[in-house]
DNA sequence: CTACGCGCCTGAACGC
DNA sequence: TGCGTTCAGGCGCGTA
């Protein structure tokens, strides 16, 4: 599952590989793709067609391409949800089995003709969106001004690896909430692009509880927390943008970093490494959490009193 | 206003 | 073996 190290490796494909482009002619193979474009698919492929692409932007999980060409200044957003990918690719090549939209780009030289999204499980998406010039008054960027964001992205925080987001930023979001601290850094309101994976990656690094309270932590543990995230991001993006095609913006939402560098997720039973390293002996444990599950260890993330 | 839980989706993995 | 159930996940939205 794409999460933000990843749509940052598409998003920088994009800058290699589509931006500068026009958008020629636009398939929508699946409506759902493009429920989120209220106005309809005919209206998206209409609106979308010779338009130029001229920017690349994430925030969190949200990607989306400034487009040039349109009376009212608009991108077109992708977010990848869960299965989604962006891929470069002739227009010879076969069509992907969850094949939904096809953008055909204007020729360029040692460039493939067509941008395509794909989505096995249909949660991500793409829409045209008008920009929006507003304040930022979200954690992590009070005060500061954002030219240009799209409307269906400006509600959401500054994410871990915006030079905004620090550690004081984040303490003043989460002291602002009252709920547990798993819970809020998941909000993407509090800071954006932390996914369940990387949530308990980080907690687990800072050696905290994602059921503590927000309401009393603490600078020090928000200092660890918001460290934790930024180096768990930064390793995921050292090893994701390593290991990709080329030619693929992204492939399958997969990063090299899942398959090595866990140290809680997924790792229900197993020794923690950090106690083995010390010789001590504790399990990773999993516990139900919002319909899913949290990876922890019971030794070095101490669960706050009821 | 905030906090919380559901529904959207598919297919792999599982149980009877 | 085959069929039904469960699970995974982000995010928008409805409800309390």
């Amino acid at each position: 599952m794409p999460e933000l190290p990843e749509v940052e490796v598409v998003r920088r494909g994009l800058d290699d590989w589509v931006v500068g482009r026009t958008v020629e002619s636009v398939q929508v193979v699946d409506p759902r793709s493009v429920r989120r474009h209220l106005e309809g698919p005919t209206d998206f492929s209409a609106t979308l067609t010779s338009t130029r692409i001229t920017s690349a932007v994430r925030r969190g999980k949200f990607l989306w391409m400034i487009l040039d060409g349109l009376e009212t200044p608009s991108a077109l957003v992708a977010h990848l949800g869960m299965s989604g990918q962006l891929l470069v690719e002739e227009s010879s090549a076969t069509d992907e089995k969850h094949l939904k939209v096809r953008l055909q780009l204007s020729p360029e030289a040692e460039k493939p003709a067509e941008l395509r999204f794909i989505d096995q499980r249909i949660f991500g998406g793409m829409f045209l969106s008008p920009l929006v010039s507003t304040v930022d008054h979200l954690p992590g960027g009070v005060g500061s001004e954002i030219p240009v964001i799209p409307k269906a992205a400006a509600h959401i925080a500054r994410d871990v690896l915006d030079p905004a987001s620090t550690p004081e930023t984040l303490f003043v979001a989460l002291r602002k909430r009252t709920t547990q601290l798993k819970r809020a850094i998941l909000d993407q309101q509090v800071i954006s692009g932390v996914g369940n994976i990387y949530a308990d990656e980080a907690l687990w690094a800072a050696k905290l509880h994602g059921l503590r309270s927000t309401a009393t932590i603490r600078r020090p543990d928000v200092v660890r927390l918001h460290t934790a995230l930024v180096d768990v991001m930064d390793r995921a993006l050292a090893a994701g943008g390593t290991s990709f095609d080329a030619l693929y913006v992204n492939v399958n939402g997969a990063s090299g970093y899942f398959d090595r560098s866990l140290n809680a997720y997924g790792r229900e039973g197993k020794a923690c490494q950090r106690c083995a390293e010390a010789e001590l002996t504790s399990l990773i444990r999993r516990d139900p959490f919002m319909g899913r599950s949290s990876f922890s260890c019971p030794r070095c993330q101490r669960k706050p009193r009821p």
